[in-house]
DNA sequence: GCCAACGTTGGC
DNA sequence: GCCAACGTTGGC
């Protein structure tokens, strides 16, 4: 079982938001990236955990924890001209971007501040706080995770 | 809003 | 296959 982190912007879409979806699930799409969209299409697997962090928006932290719920397929806004999302190079026959199925598993009473992270010893070597770190979708260690857990605890 | 860091594109 | 130009990300 492998562990991950989704970058996610609160003003377009919160942890909130996973909790009101339809089945409680949601698609990932929109992600545009060859690193992010590998680990979505080859890496995910049904019931890894990832933390879901909100990025560019006060507090920025890890505030809760998903679920990964279907392994990567194609992201369909890939193929539609009307979507923001949409790459004229991409076919039905060959997709280019895909996405994961994810459900909310638990919204921290206490988000994990990135000044937290940075702070805490134990956190060196994770991907979020590396100087230039940009990934959206990224992995993240067992021992980081499980870490990062008991500080949402604590 | 700024801008450093990074990724992608396209001309050569 | 190089790399300049451009676009995006995301912390500050």
């Amino acid at each position: 079982m492998n562990y991950w982190l989704f970058k996610s912007e609160p003003n377009v879409y919160p942890i909130d938001a996973l909790a009101k979806e339809t089945g409680k699930k949601t698609f990932w799409d929109g992600v545009r990236n060859y690193q992010a969209r590998n680990i979505m299409r080859d890496e995910m697997k049904k019931g890894d955990l990832a933390f879901f962090y909100h990025s560019r928006v006060q507090p920025m932290a890890v505030v809760g924890v998903v679920e990964i719920v279907k392994e990567g397929y194609p992201d369909h806004t890939q193929f539609d001209a009307e979507d923001s999302h949409f790459d004229p190079k991409a076919s039905k026959e060959n997709p280019r971007w895909f996405m994961v199925d994810m459900k909310l598993k638990k919204i921290f009473k206490r988000p994990v501040t990135l000044s937290e992270l940075k702070e805490e010893k134990k956190l060196e070597g994770l991907m979020l706080t590396a100087k230039g770190s940009r990934l959206s979708v990224q992995p993240v260690s067992k021992k980081h995770f499980e870490h990062i857990c008991k500080m949402a605890e604590a």
